[in-house]
DNA sequence: GATGCCGGGTA
DNA sequence: TACCCGGCATC
């Protein structure tokens, strides 16, 4: 612990005024040089993840497609034509990377009812009656479903499934701009018979679903499935720190890390919409914090990019929320957020400070004692708030 | 009384 | 900015 400590060292050490609201706002200020780096790998790591990993996949796919779709065509087709082709799947390919969501006209058409206004009341995607399909909190973390996953795990012949089947009666554009939109925005569709509420990440698996189990699998009701989904946007867009329904990862949890959606935020609003990894890291320099001997480090599994951090999400929580009695914990992400809770809330409160109730977690002065107070962290020898055993 | 920590002060 | 501490709330 000692080394651990003088590792830390006070050149980590970071302004902990005893303002608390502007000291952390200024810790996220003065965090971003830090953890600039951090975050510049995570970042890199993801967009990594998410410009290579996915679009590799795509790729694949996409050329599985075009081969299709060549050899279907191709006794139709001149060379030029299939080079024309090539050129306009190319020009597709670029238009499609440089706008981040791409929605057909069928899809707004067929939404009458903003997604946002349906699900921005509890923000749960799939209600209980749903249950076997994956749902996620907008409110509070966005595990999106990996795309990745699901459409190559090899269950595109399922009926029911997540919804990957190729859908015949669509071209292979079509089915290159829903793949292309799923990998980009990563959307969701769905289901708006009632009493279903199943959600999928394909258009098709969807319109699929609601042709076969709610309007009986009549192929004449072709396109009268559009009125029975709805697209569901699961942009990896963490609720803002003061939002109410935060329910961790704030400045996230990012720290909450494990935690991280979408484009990954911003310098700028580094907050609690940063990925956890992200707002780990700065959780761990907050008063010089000391390293915990168990580390979730911003480093993923080489296959970990945002996606899949979204479905890593509950089990690092799941770690994440070891009982403190084993005497060690890096700051939990329910504690940061609420610190940031109390910032939003500092301007209104004027002169009646809400003091959080002792938490149950030993502090440094009960674990090392006044005795071995040079082994406190710098916030209880500061007698600020505990940054080592937080609450 | 012990503890946790906010708010303020000091160098 | 780092550090310290008075004072208050809580246990």
């Amino acid at each position: 612990m000692a080394a651990v400590k003088s590792q830390a060292g006070t050149g980590a050490m970071h302004s902990a005024t005893g303002r608390r609201n502007g000291g952390l706002v200024r810790h996220c200020v003065q965090e971003k040089g830090d953890i600039k780096k951090h975050r510049k790998n995570s970042d890199l790591r993801s967009s990594v993840g998410l410009r290579e990993a996915w679009p590799a996949n795509l790729e694949q796919t996409n050329a599985v497609l075009f081969l299709q779709s060549s050899r279907v065509h191709l006794p139709y087709r001149s060379p030029e034509s299939v080079d024309m082709d090539e050129i306009m799947a190319a020009m597709v390919l670029t238009s499609l990377s440089c706008s981040p969501v791409i929605q057909s006209p069928t899809q707004r058409d067929s939404c009458p009812h903003d997604p946002l206004d349906m699900e921005c009341g509890g923000g749960e995607l799939s209600d209980g009656g749903s249950s076997g399909y994956w749902s996620w909190e907008q409110g509070s973390v966005s595990p999106v479903p990996s795309p990745s996953v699901t459409e190559t795990d090899g269950s595109m012949g399922q009926l029911g499934d997540e919804g990957l089947h190729m859908e015949p009666e669509l071209g292979a554009g079509d089915e290159l701009e829903s793949r292309w939109c799923k990998s980009s925005s990563r959307e969701a569709y769905r289901c708006l018979w009632p009493s279903c509420g199943k959600v999928l990440t394909s258009r098709v698996g969807m319109k699929r679903h609601i042709r076969i189990l709610h309007l009986g699998g009549a192929e004449q009701t072709h396109r009268e499935e559009d009125f029975y989904y709805t697209e569901v946007s699961s942009e990896e867009e963490e609720p803002t720190p003061p939002s109410p329904s935060l329910s961790f990862t704030s400045c996230s949890s990012t720290r909450s890390q494990p935690t991280s959606r979408g484009a990954p935020p911003s310098s700028s609003a580094f907050s609690q919409s940063a990925p956890s990894s992200v707002w780990q890291i700065y959780t761990e320099h907050l008063y010089q914090a000391c390293a915990p001997n168990e580390t979730i480090t911003p480093d993923c599994p080489s296959s970990c990019d945002w996606t899949s951090a979204g479905l890593l999400r509950p089990q690092i929580r799941v770690s994440r929320s070891r009982s403190v009695s084993v005497g060690e914990q890096w700051p939990q992400q329910s504690s940061v957020p609420t610190r940031s809770h109390t910032i939003s809330t500092s301007p209104s409160r004027g002169h009646c400070s809400i003091r959080k109730g002792r938490g149950e977690a030993k502090k440094c002065r009960k674990v090392y004692g006044v005795e071995r107070r040079d082994q406190w962290c710098t916030a209880c020898r500061w007698k600020k708030a505990c940054q080592r055993f937080p609450d």
